[in-house]
RNA sequence: UCCUUAGUAGCUCAGUUGGUUAGAGCGACGGACUGUUAAUCCGUAGGUCGUAGGUUCGAGCCCUACCUGGGGAGCCA
């Protein structure tokens, strides 16, 4: 047997290497023909596209043919030749075929039809093997890749906020326990409540809902830190765009103030398109087929166009000049709903908004207050389909001020001491966002569920595989 | 968590005002076909109708509760 070294099915259909003979290892996508000769396209994950292996019946062993079904693992030897047929420019006329693993036909659930998304789901151990995750999950690799690739260019630091913390003062979303506590024999104190002095770290702890706080305190001296890891919230959220496991990007910036924010914001989703459109193509353009018609023309678009700026205090302006009725009211000091946001992105402007300077009452304690005393100097960047995709501020840096609001707010002030030490010692301004991974990829790839670009979802009662 | 909708063959679905033995397409299996492209053609097998109760002479269909999925809302990224 010849020894030769394997080819990716990606290398071998870019580069031209037709009369020399090649070594494939792949999964069995679909195999047809008759008594002659038999067809087997063949998908090894490095791109969409498969490659056709042409093999003569009398060559092979029959039982050998008869296990190339759907799903199977062979590795496939063979000279690469032009094809005769319509549909690829080349295939293997296969010379040897060995098989690594039987995939049975009866009992394989993927089939060469197509699967509603809710199954696919349900066998998210296999739906690799389809287009349309191989796509996705292609994709949101180049995606992670590219937001290092952005950073590291600009001199941004990764750091790495942890994953369990003891704070639980931002306030983002419900948390989950830590604990190795037995939780058959819990120990309560005398007013009832759990004795933590037991656990692992001898005090309540959590999965952090997000490292913005430790962030800040890398931005302080490092200059420009980003995050990127997963958070963790126990909302009882059932939607398309919500997971209790999700990755979250949180660059934060020291010396950059609410516009400078923006602009970051801006170029870093802007670079992450491009990047895809460049990076991603074939992947793309089968989504684009398959899934939203309408994906390369959005992305081209949002890549072409500048996002609307506005404030809070305009947004309710025009909501309110429509004269619509609401399912929700719009007023100065309401949060806005869906509803509205989804017209300002959808209908009036028809483009990605930034909407900037909320009231402080609905938004959280670290935000920079502005001098009318109303605002705070937030930003949310909200896109089609979509809704809230990046959320910010400039950062409150005073300390007297940022103090008044936790305490305003009935925050617990000595569990945040770490926090206002870097307000006592040589604060600065600063400002950051972050930015939800997977709903970038929903934007990204065109799909619809969040729970179809993320490999394993965890929702609630969802904690399979 | 609330509203809404669905759960019938491996998959996607149909199933009439409650009435004999629950159907189709695809897939699988068997066969035919000298180059296929989600191949095509002929045939075969495959179902405790989400779960538990109830109404009825009789329930896939009606009632109650629960479970699970989809869509919408809230919370947010």
């Amino acid at each position: 047997m010849i020894i030769m070294k394997r080819t990716k099915i990606k290398a071998l259909l870019s580069t031209s290497q037709v009369g020399s003979e090649v070594l494939v290892k792949g999964w069995v996508r679909t195999k047809r023909g008759n008594k002659n000769v038999v067809f087997i396209a063949l998908n090894d994950g490095s791109t969409i596209n498969n490659i056709q292996v042409v093999a003569d019946t009398v060559s092979f062993d029959e039982n050998l043919i008869k296990d190339i079904t759907t799903g199977a693992c062979i590795a496939v030897s063979g000279k690469l030749v032009e094809s005769q047929g319509q549909g690829q420019k080349v295939e293997i006329n296969a010379s040897s075929i060995e098989l690594y693993g039987k995939s049975d036909a009866e009992t394989y659930p993927l089939q060469k039809k197509g699967h509603s998304m809710e199954f696919l789901r349900e066998n998210a151990h296999l739906r690799f093997r389809t287009n349309t995750f191989g796509a996705v999950f292609r994709i949101r690799h180049s995606m992670a890749f590219a937001i290092h690739n952005y950073f590291n260019d600009k001199g941004f630091f990764y750091l790495h906020t942890p994953i369990i913390t003891g704070s639980d003062a931002e306030g983002a979303g419900e948390m989950f326990h830590v604990t190795t506590m037995d939780l058959n024999k819990l120990v309560h104190k005398e007013d009832g409540s759990l004795d933590f002095n037991g656990d692992f770290f001898g005090k309540e702890t959590n999965l952090t809902v997000s490292g913005q706080l430790e962030g800040e305190l890398g931005a302080l001296s490092l200059g420009e830190i980003y995050t990127f890891g997963p958070t963790f919230r126990a909302e009882n959220s059932n939607t398309p765009r919500h997971l209790a496991e999700f990755w979250m990007i949180e660059p934060e910036m020291s010396f950059y103030d609410l516009n400078d924010n923006m602009d970051l914001a801006e170029e870093f989703v802007k670079y992450l398109i491009k990047y895809a459109l460049e990076n991603c193509r074939e992947d793309l353009e089968f989504l684009n087929n398959m899934i939203d018609n309408k994906l390369l023309e959005k992305l081209n678009f949002v890549l072409n166009n500048e996002f609307v700026r506005i404030t809070y205090t305009e947004a309710v302006s025009i909501l309110t000049a429509t004269g619509k009725k609401w399912d929700y009211m719009v007023g100065w000091g309401r949060d806005l709903q869906a509803e509205h946001e989804r017209y300002l992105v959808e209908e009036h402007f028809k483009r990605p908004v930034i909407l900037t300077d909320y009231p402080r009452e609905i938004k959280a304690f670290y935000m920079k207050q502005n001098e009318d005393g109303k605002t705070v100097r937030a930003m949310d960047v909200l896109f089609p389909g979509i809704g809230e995709i990046i959320g910010g501020s400039q950062r409150e840096e005073n300390y007297e001020k940022l103090l008044a609001r936790i305490t305003e707010m009935k925050l617990p002030q000595k569990d945040l001491w770490w926090y206002l030490d870097t307000r006592k010692f040589g604060t600065a301004p600063h400002s950051g966002f972050g930015l939800g991974f997977e709903r970038l990829i929903l934007f990204v790839t065109g799909m619809s569920n969040i729970r179809d670009v993320i490999p394993f979802p965890r929702t609630p009662k969802n904690a399979e595989f």
